[in-house]
DNA sequence: TATAAAAGTGTTTAGTGTACACTTTATGTA
DNA sequence: TACATAAAGTGTACACTAAACACTTTTATA
């Protein structure tokens, strides 16, 4: 019979994505590892990472995401869905991620699982801190992750793939699109989300068949040219 | 700063489907928690639950789920999907599950978080056999799973959404259907997952689009009307 | 050889998805 | 005020897919 010692520690990671409608990208909020205050000639590589964090005893795993999410962010409530769960024993072993777990952790061998969620949110709707283990928050293209700490890239596309599932089977948009907007920001978003090229035509007609938009005599102002009808999501 | 004691125990827990050709039934395989040996006039509430075990150290959870199913059914390489994971701190506190862990866990107070998997079998591939933790080993039918111990019916619903997505997106017949079967056999398999009733005329229009069926020149053989030509799925 | 039961087989219609280009309109500028 | 600009706004035709629907054929058994 194997000997089990229990030393399991719990961690939540999220996966923020944020779309950017100005420039029309998709994102994703990355924390840059914190430096410590190095004594004598140490380097210490610090890596970008998903945001996240162990769970506390009597914590709801639902609930430490979001503790993690509202330290983040300021902002609260956001609709946090989880991805999947990785517990590779190996995940917090490799080298490169030592001396943070050496830092940061009280028990840095242990094994780590950890609960991953994923939220899509209006970029510039959250002004994000850097937490305690942060040095930086940073956006990057979700296209083009950089290289992450632990397993972090294969948690990221996984979450995406998760979200543009999501994207597919619900009228996800209520969060991303300010409450007036118009047709074309809505077709937009849909472009960047599936990384592809509607038809304005065909969008309308598929967009006006759900028919969960009302249409506002209001229209769009400062515009250069003319300017577009402005829409709502009905209640 | 909150105090983390970190006794957290990982376990694998895992939902069966069980596809029963001969009644077009689909099932759920459960345990039936073992009785310990009784003294005096204690009796012990037996629950059904979903086969699982605790996760060893540096074994990976995928690599749990497999012992469990291993042990279970005598058939390995089944493809074993992860549903989720369930972390609720009260998970594990319901009194009706509390003689039990007391029973079986060296730390039954310690929090359980469960990483959660399915599969869908072909039911008379495998034969059951309790393992150390089980009475019995009992096929329900999916659509009517009873009661079970700890967050268990949670679980076995969100593995059963995740099934049929999977099926829609999928060919997973394969390891359902004896290696030569007729067009009935498979539009019965998608009946019973979906819970529907298809016309066979379109059925058979649908399914000869994919193109992944061959037509042999062999029939059924032992039937009791007109036999029917067999299929088997290309390479 | 008659009967029972399941196998096997097409057509029509409605709806959906896709390709495609010109006209209208408000703005800013000359 | 009229002209240039650029985006908004709009419709049709075709291909494909999904769904409804019923009779004939074949084999086994009595």
């Amino acid at each position: 019979m194997k000997k089990n010692t229990f030393r399991n520690h719990i961690s939540v990671d999220c996966v923020i994505f944020g779309y950017d409608e100005q420039f029309n990208k998709l994102e994703v909020l990355l924390i840059e590892q914190k430096k410590p205050n190095l004594t004598g000639n140490k380097s210490f590589l610090a890596q970008f990472a998903l945001p996240g964090d162990l769970v506390n005893d009597e914590e709801d795993l639902n609930d430490a995401a979001k503790r993690v999410l509202d330290e983040l962010t300021n902002v609260s409530g956001l609709n946090l869905r989880q991805s999947g769960c990785f517990g590779d024993p190996m995940r917090v072993k490799q080298a490169k991620d030592k001396e943070w777990l050496h830092l940061y952790r009280q028990d840095p061998d242990a094994r780590v699982i950890t609960v991953t969620y994923y939220t899509l949110v209006r970029k510039e709707m959250i002004r994000p801190v850097p937490g305690s283990f942060a040095q930086n928050v940073v956006w990057k293209n979700a296209k083009r992750v950089p290289s992450l700490a632990f397993d972090h890239n294969l948690i990221v596309k996984q979450a995406y793939t998760n979200l543009r599932r999501d994207f597919e089977e619900e009228m996800f948009a209520k969060a991303l699109l300010p409450q007036k907007f118009t047709l074309k920001n809505l077709q937009n978003l849909y472009e960047v989300i599936f990384n592809t090229i509607l038809d304005k035509r065909n969008f309308i007609k598929r967009i006006k068949k759900e028919d969960n938009l009302t249409e506002l005599s209001e229209k769009q102002k400062g515009t250069m040219f003319k300017p577009s009808k402005l829409y709502t999501f009905k209640a």
